[in-house]
DNA sequence: CGCTCCACCTGAACGC
DNA sequence: TGCGTTCAGGTGGAGC
C-alpha cells in the first residue's frame, strides 16, 4: 500500500483527529515489529499533545511538546484507522492504539508486520539510521534534472533499481517507479548512465506529476479525509501499466504490456513505447 | 563503495 | 472444502 502518496494521504487523514490533539492513552499489543517498539513509547507520549504532523518520504513523525518524534512507517501493510467514541473490538493485527482526549482512536494495524514506529528524542533525529540514508524529495524545489543527471552517471543499476533507490531519491515505490517510466517512455531496462541529461530533464517532471496527482486523488476521493470505515490512505488510482500484464498498451494500443521481474521486484512496462 | 539477492511476516488469490 | 503455491505497494543486512 503505502508509497510517498499513500503515505501523505495517511497523514492528511490524521490530521484533523491529531494536530493539537492530548494523548489520552497509549497502547501498544504486540511490541515486535520489524524493530521492537521501545520500551517507554507508552510512559514518554502519555499526557502528552501532538504539536506537529510531518511527513518525510514515507515516514509519518509526530512531534510532541516534549520535542520527543514519534516515528511512524508502514512497511507493506500497514494502516491507520480512525474510530470515533465507543470503538469496536480491535482487529488482531492492531498493534498499537493512540487515544485523544476527544476520544477519538488512531489504530495502527500490520498484518505483516514489516513496519515499526520509534521514539526519537531532539538529539537522535539527525543521526537516526533511517534518515540518514534517505536521498532529495522528489518536490525539493532546489532540486534540478542536473541532480538527476549527475547521479545517474555514476550508476550502473538498472532505470528501475535507479528510482527505487531511496538514497537518490525518497518516496517512489514500485507501482510509482513503474508508472513514471511509463510517462516518461524509458525502458525500465536501461543502465542509469545511459540517461542523457535530455532524458533527466524529461524524467523529473513526470516523477512529480505522478506523485502529485496520486496525492490529489487520495485527498479528493476521501470525504473529509476518511473513508466510511475510518481507513486511511485507500483510494482508486488508474494505473497505466502497473499490473496491467498482457492488457493493450495505452499509449500505442498494439503492443501488450510485459510484466518482468526486477530486483525481485515485479516491472510493467511496453517494450514498443520505451526505450 | 556498488550492486544483487534475500529474509523479514501474514494473508489473499489461484490452481488442482 | 482443502491443500499447496505464488504473490504483495518496503527495507536493510549479507556477501560478492
Amino acid at each position: 500500500m503505502p508509497e510517498l502518496p499513500e503515505v501523505e494521504t495517511v497523514r492528511r487523514g490524521l490530521l484533523p483527529v491529531l494536530e493539537g490533539a492530548v494523548l489520552h492513552d497509549v497502547m501498544v499489543h504486540r511490541r515486535d515489529l520489524r524493530r521492537p517498539i521501545p520500551e517507554d513509547l507508552e510512559d514518554r507520549t502519555r499526557g502528552k499533545t501532538i504539536i506537529r504532523l510531518d511527513r518525510r518520504s514515507k515516514y509519518l513523525l509526530f512531534t510532541l511538546d516534549t520535542q520527543d518524534v514519534i516515528v511512524i512507517h508502514l512497511g507493506m501493510s500497514g494502516r491507520m484507522r480512525i474510530e470515533t467514541g465507543n470503538p469496536p473490538p480491535r482487529d488482531k493485527h492492531d498493534h498499537v492504539e493512540f487515544v485523544t482526549a476527544h476520544h477519538q482512536w488512531v489504530r495502527f494495524g500490520d498484518p505483516r508486520r514489516f513496519g515499526f514506529i520509534d521514539l526519537l528524542s531532539p538529539k537522535d533525529i539527525a543521526t537516526y539510521d533511517p534518515f540518514t540514508r534517505l536521498g532529495r524529495d522528489p518536490f525539493d524545489p532546489t532540486l534540478k534534472a542536473d541532480d538527476l543527471y549527475q547521479q545517474a552517471q555514476r550508476r550502473r543499476i538498472s532505470l528501475k533499481a535507479f528510482l527505487m533507490d531511496q538514497s537518490i531519491l525518497a518516496g517512489l515505490g514500485n507501482i510509482y517507479v513503474n508508472e513514471v517510466l511509463f510517462r516518461s517512455r524509458l525502458d525500465p531496462r536501461r543502465p542509469a548512465n545511459q540517461l542523457t541529461y535530455h532524458d533527466c530533464a524529461r524524467l523529473l517532471p513526470e516523477i512529480q506529476t505522478v506523485l502529485r496527482e496520486a496525492i490529489d486523488a487520495g485527498g479528493s476521493s476521501l470525504k473529509d479525509h476518511r473513508q466510511a470505515n475510518g481507513e486511511l490512505g485507500y483510494f482508486q488510482h488508474s494505473f497505466q501499466v502497473y499490473g496491467r500484464e498482457d492488457t493493450l498498451c495505452p499509449a500505442c494500443e498494439k503492443t501488450p504490456i510485459r510484466r518482468i521481474v526486477q530486483q525481485n521486484r515485479a516491472t510493467f512496462f511496453c517494450s514498443n513505447c520505451q526505450t
